[in-house]
RNA sequence: GGCGACGUGGCCAAGUGGUAAGGCAGGGGUCUGCAAAACCCUCAUCGCCGGUUCGAAUCCGGCCGUCGCCUCCA
């Protein structure tokens, strides 16, 4: 078996093979940083992450690298509107997004270049293409000649003509074409500028990742990938400088995610319809954000509301429920061999689903399968070595999604600090006793005043056991 | 107008030829002092119409609807 992704180049699922065996270059497009980032871009980092522990736990060194629009209209204008410095702003939500990635328990990536510091490498690049026919100056901007790149639109599939026809094309007499894009841009007035062959000016949005990736990953990367709202603009741009300028493929496999759908249409910093991710996280945790992601399958929209972020909680808690521990003592007999083939067949059944495209709702499903036996088993008295190794396996298979299982039920009260858990054992030591003098109604009181505080308890035929929840 | 995606139970969502995974919610039950959790049972013929086929949610055509992109966007 082996891993199947779809490339949006061929529109089609395809079998992975990377330039270098056993080597992954993945570049994700990162996000302009001119505001607070919303669970969209979350998305789009949580699914390449999700993709990028997948590799690794098969078996791939992986190399991945996601940019930092750092130089940009809009940062320009929000700097200008608020009185700050635009790389200084741009700065600021840079570490405020790593700050949230790293909340959202994605993993840091191996390099994260910014335009800023990537301008001689662009200009080389900008001029490499001058010299090769497919740039053009004009009183200090440099435009992409579309017309010189033959299989400019492969990634969109979009015919020249068809742009022709489009609702935003800049209105410029001194461009050849009306299709050719801005490698270059003149210096005006309050923005930063960096001198160049061309004059003072900034580079245009597309030639920065294509620089990075030739610099930081080489001439054919392996994946790139980003939003679907990217492939036309961006990424068809990307490949053109790229593959004009190197005359290689640019990148084998082309990956995208669909958008965030709040209240039936897309989440954007543009339409404002948008939940940051501060915000998101002041009521949910990453691990619901995860599983609403991959409940559904990447490439797709994702229904964003409080009724598909609540069933999302609920399922953290039954993926959960697996890891409560064992009550019993056997650790042979029928029950036993039943969890053991069920765990075998539930890390097959997932990396089945993960190999065909990343399918991380059958994923899923192979997970709650566990779950379920896991939990029969230990109704079924089942405890000892393959008891705990059921547990492990979810708790590792949950990981290559980056879900995070509980740790040990009472090991530590999220933000309470320490030390309170021998007071709360002491609390269900006493309630336990009551119980055994009938006391139900002062017995019931601690259970239900310990709820209130996050504590829950259950009784079971050897006790009461507890945990927090969130 | 051009290009593309999608339409599966109350909700979310897998499933590209052989009689519909999974999660949430709901109903019934086991367990329990009660409760919670867990476990068991139960709950759909796949937007509409037509076609291909022994057989279609899955292929083809038409229609209706939703969403994305068309030079700002993860």
């Amino acid at each position: 078996m082996a891993l199947q992704i779809y490339n949006t180049l061929t529109r089609q699922k395809e079998e992975f093979t990377p330039v270098e065996p056993g080597k992954v270059r993945m570049y994700v497009c990162g996000p302009t940083v001119y505001a607070d980032a919303h669970v969209g871009h979350a998305m789009a980092a949580i699914v390449f992450d999700m993709v990028r522990r997948y590799l690794i736990y098969r078996g791939y060194d992986v190399y991945y690298a996601t940019n930092f629009t750092d130089v940009d209209d809009k940062i320009i204008r929000r700097a200008n509107e608020t009185g700050r410095d635009p790389i200084e702003l741009a700065n600021y939500f840079s570490q405020k997004y790593l700050e949230h990635l790293a909340d959202l328990n994605v993993l840091p990536a191996d390099a994260y270049p910014k335009v800023s510091d990537e301008i001689p490498h662009i200009i080389q690049d900008i001029q490499g293409l001058g010299e090769k026919g497919y740039a053009y100056e004009v009183d200090g901007d440099v435009y992409f000649r579309v017309l010189a790149d033959d299989d400019y639109g492969k990634l969109s599939r979009r015919k020249l003509d068809d742009a022709q026809t489009g609702t935003r094309i800049e209105e410029d007499a001194r461009k050849e074409y009306s299709g050719d894009f801005a490698l270059w841009k003149s210096v005006k007035p309050g923005e930063p500028s960096w001198d160049s062959p061309w004059g003072p000016g900034r580079p245009g949005w597309h030639i920065e990742c294509t620089s990075m990736c030739l610099h930081h990953l080489g001439e054919t990367i392996d994946i790139h990938g980003g939003g679907n709202d990217l492939i036309f603009p961006h990424h068809e741009n990307e490949i053109a400088q790229s593959e004009s300028l190197t005359d290689r493929p640019f990148a084998r496999y082309w990956m995208h995610n669909g958008m965030m759908q709040l209240a039936g249409e897309k989440m954007s910093k543009s339409l404002g319809n948008l939940v940051t991710i501060d915000e998101f996280l002041e009521t949910h945790s990453a691990n619901a954000l995860r599983l609403l992601i991959f409940t559904g399958h990447y490439r797709k929209p994702v229904m964003f509301t409080s009724e598909t972020l609540d069933g999302a909680e609920r399922s953290l808690a039954r993926l959960r429920s697996a890891l409560r521990p064992a009550t019993g003592s056997a650790s042979t007999g029928e029950a036993v061999d039943v969890l053991r083939e069920a765990t075998e067949s539930a890390r097959i059944a997932f990396v089945t689903a993960m190999d065909d495209d990343f399918n991380t709702s059958s994923a899923l499903a192979a997970l709650f399968e566990l779950v379920r036996a896991a939990n029969t088993a230990r109704d079924a008295g089942v405890s000892g070595p393959f008891f705990a190794a059921a547990q492990d396996t979810l708790r590792e298979l949950a990981g290559v999604l980056g879900i995070t299982l509980a740790a040990d039920a009472g090991a530590a009260a999220p933000g309470q600090g320490v030390a309170v858990k021998p007071f709360v054992d002491l609390l269900v030591t006493v309630r336990g006793d009551l119980r055994t003098a009938k006391q139900w109604a002062l017995a019931d009181q601690i259970r239900d005043a310990l709820q209130e505080l996050g504590v829950a308890i259950e009784d079971g035929p050897d006790g009461s056991a507890w945990r927090f929840e969130d």
